[in-house]
DNA sequence: TTTTTTAAGTTAACAGCGTTAACTATCGTG
DNA sequence: CACGATAGTTAACGCTGTTAACTTAAAAAA
């Protein structure tokens, strides 16, 4: 199956990879990846319809090392969901202090650079989030979650690590804090806020 | 004191902020900027050093309209730190959602476009945080807030609050679910994460 | 009043960007 | 041996931020 077509298409994508952590996504052109190996910059378009068609690939190629990391932590720990979920922030958070610039071409393009996602792309990516969800569903099962909506919870989950991570990619957090007390504080908050509470305060509704 | 220099001043921050508005940041340029305003681009560099310094002073101003609107919830709430707490997250997140490519100006900029950005505006931006911290510092001394260093909970919340704005401005919250239940669910769930619990689990420590 | 200096703004240019159209060279097949 | 397809190239368009050199008008000094 892989013919000389698909190596060139596998090239341009280890490149742009290459240079995205390298460079960052500014200094990223598409000169500049067919410099790197040795094209012209218009053989790229033989491959890709334009720019934001190659990083959708590399969004996909990203989404799918994230669920496969995820997806670890997720069957170590089958018979803890609050461990599990834990567990699953950390990697999250991992996941995007490792390649921070990957991180953000992965969630923080502008909405018209992702107008045309391919829809299979999107469930792909999707299934990340269904990780939440699952331990979300099975701390409520096991009684050691109170939450009203998954899907709502997994998501607003999701917004704390995604916020933790982003203010850490762009510097944001006070240089007195240290990083490592500031992702465990985050995570620990999204945590007991999904516990259930002993006597109901009527000024807290459940999430 | 106003003379013709500062108003053109005035003006090309004004043009901005409209263009900015309209188009998103990334349809932005000096030259459009200078369109709108009847003068030529290289006008706008006799009042700013370059393009991040122009922005910088868009920036300072957004801060400054922020810890307005927070300061205003501050006094509204000065005897009841959780109701103030959950009415500063309501008013940051529709701060980011009312001027959503604002936001993303003042939030969301590369670190290298933020490098020179000047310590007094900084320390004016983190005004914002300060009143968080307050809230937080009030809530531990009523005894209705559970937070072992509120610099560094003040700066998880807000790290929430962040989540939630940018997943909606990049339009990444699934289209199933309600932005207004996903908002709730997001501060019930940093709030939740903040209040004191009855009887402490072994596993999940104090934020 | 005349000259000189300063201020405010302009035009032209540079290197780089994503993308398209037109062109060339190579190769497998009829 | 010719032909069509394939893979890749060059040239060009209209953008971008920014700098240098230039003009024009007003203010200050002679």
């Amino acid at each position: 199956m892989p013919n000389s077509t698909t190596d060139l298409r596998r090239l341009i994508l280890d490149a742009t990879r290459s240079l995205l952590a390298r460079n960052g996504y500014t200094n990223l052109s598409m000169r500049k990846i067919a410099r790197k190996i040795g094209y012209s910059a218009t053989t790229i378009y033989l491959h890709f319809e334009n720019k934001d068609a190659l990083f959708h690939a590399l969004i996909d190629e990203g989404m799918n090392r994230l669920y496969e990391s995820l997806y670890e932590v997720h069957t170590q720990y089958a018979e803890a969901p609050v461990e599990r979920l834990r567990a699953l922030c950390r990697q999250y958070i991992q996941f995007g202090l490792d390649e921070p610039e990957y991180y953000e071409v992965m969630f923080m393009l502008h909405p018209e650079h992702m107008e045309r996602y391919p829809a299979a792309k999107y469930r792909r990516a999707r299934r990340n989030l269904d990780l939440f969800a699952q331990a979300l569903e099975d701390g409520v099962t096991e009684g050691v979650m109170a939450v009203q909506n998954s899907r709502v919870a997994a998501s607003s989950t999701w917004a704390a690590l995604h916020g933790t991570v982003t203010l850490l990619i762009a510097q944001r957090v006070d240089a007195r804090i240290d990083h490592e007390a500031f992702i465990t504080a985050a995570i620990d908050q999204a945590l007991y806020g999904l516990l259930p509470r002993v006597r109901a305060d009527p000024a807290v509704p459940e999430v």
